[in-house]
RNA sequence: GCGAGCGUGGCGGAAUUGGUAGACGCGCUAGACUUAGGAUCUAGUAUCGAAAGGUGUGGGAGUUCGACUCUCCCCGCUCGCACCA
């Protein structure tokens, strides 16, 4: 041990021991109880930044920490590998996404050794491997064989600029999530796992997650699947036999109808309208909403379509309007229109200067619709509902429903905002849908033992021209593997959000090469016990991982409903009050961080700077604070380093030893709680006066000497969760074998907290005015007696009368007076 | 608009869940050691006031002996959803 603190030489050398050692090399079948932390892995786009060193450094520390209590853990690491920026980067670099996508993991695997997280390599996993997708094929297969997955034709949203399909999820605000591309609309055939069959279950599931998930995450996805429940309600066409069916929540509101809206695509509507003129119209119209973007508050349009239908409650003829506000994908495509308690067809019945009549009544309301400045949504009391009317309108609901239904009018049901997950992407560099054409068999999945379908390594990928795949005859052109004919192959690439959906499964048995993982091992490691990753996935990723899950079970790979028992959302990394990007120059490079500070001062600062699920702001001073107090240890033990040995065992028999002894303690049991709680902030806050403490004791006696450098050990032990290099290297010098990371966590001596005295504060009407020293567990009376000692505390009471005394033991007394 | 959350010194943030508000760090001030220090150490640092003392957790009301903490109203900010019938 040098005088120096010197991280650019501690860091590497107990990294490279760490790893000869394989010191995080996790036990399959440990007798221990095992703990599995996870945070979500990355995209090799080519360096690590600060977003990953918060989420990285959390879940080491959480690793770290649960290893010294004695935990089997395992802590696996990977890459999210296929994507599309690695084409992106293949056609502006003119290189291979491969080539391009290794060299980035390489380099990155760099960087997060140079962090010196607590890692078991040998898990490492990365999912452009086709070691790794040929189980995906698998599971999609078998999906495929219990009708878990469908192809259809769909309008999907398409990219022009990265010529892919997107995903619903993908599409923020009529702009493609990745390039910020306007998207367009259309029609394709393509892939889908049924995900709606599940949604039922991803909700009431979320109840072995409440205690374990932040609840905003919970409630994001709970809006996302969007359960509501209604009913479907007959209206018959005027003038043929045939009826149109629309769904709603309000079948209270019924005698309401005054008119019904019907989305310009749907399949129904051509052959619906006769005359030629309107027929055009429709083509003008759905060609114009093409155009307009996703703009929130876009203005309601409509037109009438000549057709009437009839509102079964009453047998009223109400016209039918095509309106570009009805969703094809949501309900029957048909809506029912109550303007008077519906704020959409308010606003379109002014427009376009249709009747509205209240059938929902609360006092104090207008009494006529014209009156109406807006719809009334809320609870009230039908009117002019025929014989509803005067019934509570909740009750309405059920009562009308029944009523039709003996009618064979109306049907209860529940409607899901969730769609089925388009999983099909006309994209090179994606794991291959196992998928074969064939002209005599049809559809028909690849064999298992075909597996994996091989993406085929010498492709040009030129982002023109469709998908690279379509165009690689050697890939193509297959056999099918039923009867043996010429056949083509699938050339779409699985949604990257499939590889994430499992990974957390493989990193059980990552090189187990007979299945999609060895069960035992799953059996074992699963569930994750602490997952910590970014909000951003709050939905998308998390959802789909949670489906994921369901179906493996349901496939009967396992046993579980829910794949993370615990989660933590991490804030962001900010700068200036703004996320850290290229655009807005406000990026820290982690490498120079640890160039500069070392890869503990990095680590200690973001734990230290904000509790872990707020953003953080990025400090340079914050920054060298926290190499500043590792200095700060550094000197104090190298100051005492002679005192350290083994043998701890001291009578602690003066008032110095009994504060230092206890402080000790303390010191333990706050730290311990904190990281428990993931308080890493307050627990560093605590380490930092623990060795603020030691730096001003300077022991005075053999006896003093021996507790002070079993609390020096301490401290070693304890910071070795955050800053585990410096530890280490200060950890050696006390001539001990083996790591700190080896040591066990300390534990706390309850009886060296126990004090004799203790402070009181006495506060006279609620406000403080002194502090008294007095025996522990001291009784009221003696305690106002001593407080009566007081002059603070007599200068206040002079002249008026005590009325009540409050005393709360070993806290605090309050003398209440006039 | 709907849903969720947040609001504490100059700044990042503490407060064992109703019991001494401002731990810890940054910044700042003064001092020590120094040729020097942007190193280190010591002391101070919510605010008004010379002091005694007063005032303070976005604002207002309430519950309570006692409120950053609980209830209601208002203001401001952040995030998510966005024509889902």
């Amino acid at each position: 041990m040098i005088e120096k603190y010197n991280p650019s030489v501690i860091e590497p050398k107990w990294q490279k021991i760490w790893e000869e050692k394989s010191s995080f090399k996790s036990k399959d079948n440990d007798k221990s109880e095992k703990f599995y932390q996870l945070e979500m892995f990355p995209y090799p786009s080519g360096r690590i930044h600060m977003g990953h060193v918060r989420n990285y450094t959390i879940g080491d520390a959480i690793a770290r920490y649960k290893r010294m209590k004695g935990y089997n853990v395992l802590h696996p690491m990977g890459f999210d590998a296929f994507g599309m920026p690695a084409e992106n980067a293949a056609i502006t670099h003119n290189t291979h996404p491969a080539k391009w996508t290794y060299e980035n993991i390489d380099y990155m695997i760099k960087e997060l050794k140079r962090l010196g997280f607590a890692y078991d390599w040998e898990r490492l996993l990365i999912t452009c491997d086709p070691d790794y997708y040929k189980w995906e094929q698998k599971i999609f297969i078998e999906m495929f064989k219990r009708g878990m997955v469908y192809k259809k034709k769909s309008r999907v949203n398409y990219c022009p600029n990265c010529k892919t399909v997107l995903a619903n999820e993908q599409v923020d605000d009529g702009k493609c999530w990745r390039c910020s591309g306007q998207v367009e609309e259309r029609e394709m055939d393509e892939w889908f796992f049924k995900i709606t069959d599940y949604a039922d279950e991803l909700i009431d599931d979320m109840r072995e997650l409440e205690k374990g998930w932040p609840r905003k995450v919970l409630t994001q996805q709970i809006n996302w699947i969007g359960k509501s429940k209604g009913a479907f309600i007959k209206f018959k066409i005027k003038g043929i036999d045939d009826y149109l069916e629309v769904f709603t929540t309000r079948p209270d509101t019924l005698f309401g109808v005054t008119f019904a809206s019907i989305a310009p695509d749907h399949p129904k509507l051509k052959e619906l309208i006769k005359d030629e003129d309107i027929k055009r119209r429709l083509d003008e119209f759905i060609e114009k909403q093409k155009n307009i973007t996703n703009e929130y508050d876009k203005d309601k349009e409509g037109f009438f379509s000549g057709i009437y239908i009839i509102n079964p409650v009453n047998n009223e003829t109400v016209p039918l309007y095509v309106a570009n506000f009805v969703l094809m994908e949501y309900g029957t495509g048909v809506v029912m229109a109550v303007p008077a308690h519906d704020q959409r067809d308010f606003e379109f019945a002014n427009k376009y200067g249709l009747k509205k009549r209240i059938v929902i009544y609360k006092d104090g309301m207008p009494k006529s619709a014209d009156d109406l400045t807006e719809a009334y949504t809320d609870e009230g009391v039908l009117i002019n509902s025929g014989k509803f009317n005067g019934e509570d309108n909740e009750k309405a609901k059920q009562d009308i429903v029944e009523w039709l239904k003996q009618k064979n009018l109306a049907r209860e049901t529940y409607q899901y905002k969730l769609r089925d997950w388009n999983i099909s992407r006309q994209r090179y560099w994606g794991a291959p849908i196992p998928i074969v054409y064939c002209e005599h068999c049809g559809v028909v999945p690849e064999k298992i033992e075909n597996l994996p379908v091989k993406l085929p390594e010498d492709v040009q990928i030129t982002g023109e021209g469709g998908s690279p795949l379509s165009n690689q005859k050697s890939f193509v052109e297959t056999i099918c593997p039923v009867c043996g004919a010429k056949a083509k192959r699938e050339t779409d690439t699985f949604d990257t959000f499939v590889e994430s959906s499992w990974y957390f499964l493989r990193y059980c048995s990552p090189k187990y090469d007979k299945d999609i993982f060895d069960k035992e091992a799953v059996e074992y490691w699963m569930n994750v016990d602490q997952y910590v990753g970014g909000i951003e996935h709050a939905v998308m990723h998390l959802l789909y991982a949670r489906y994921f899950t369901k179906v493996l079970r349901d496939l009967g790979y396992l046993k579980f409903n829910e794949p993370f028992k615990r989660l933590l959302t991490q804030g962001m990394v900010i700068k200036d009050g703004a996320k850290m990007s290229k655009s807005k120059g406000n990026v820290v490079d982690p490498d120079d961080i640890i160039k500069q500070y070392g890869a503990d001062t990095a680590r200690l600062f973001v734990l230290f700077a904000a509790p872990p699920e707020k953003d953080l702001e990025w400090s340079e001073e914050g920054v060298e604070g926290s190499y500043r107090f590792l200095n700060r240890v550094w000197r104090l033990l190298y100051k005492n380093k002679n005192l350290i040995s083994k043998d701890y065992d001291v009578a602690i028999n003066s008032d110095r030893l009994k504060k230092l002894n206890y402080t000790i303690n303390y010191t333990i049991k706050k730290v311990t709680n904190d990281l428990e709680h993931y308080h890493f902030n307050t627990a560093i806050a605590s380490l930092m006066e623990y060795t603020n403490f030691l730096q001003s004791f300077n022991p005075k006696s053999k006896n003093e000497e021996v507790l002070f450098a079993k609390a020096l050990r301490y401290l070693i032990v304890m910071i070795s969760v955050f800053a585990p290099h410096i530890a280490e290297e200060m950890y050696s010098m006390t001539k001990s074998q083996g790591l700190v990371i080896d040591e066990k966590w300390p534990v706390y001596d309850e009886s060296a907290l126990i004090m004799k005295e203790t402070t009181i504060a006495v506060t006279i009407n609620g406000k403080l005015r002194d502090t008294i020293s007095t025996g522990m567990d001291s009784d009221k009376d003696t305690v106002f007696e001593k407080a009566m000692m007081s002059n603070k505390v007599k200068k206040h009471i002079q002249g008026k009368d005590v009325k009540k005394i409050i005393f709360v033991k070993n806290r605090l007394l309050n003398i209440v007076v006039s």
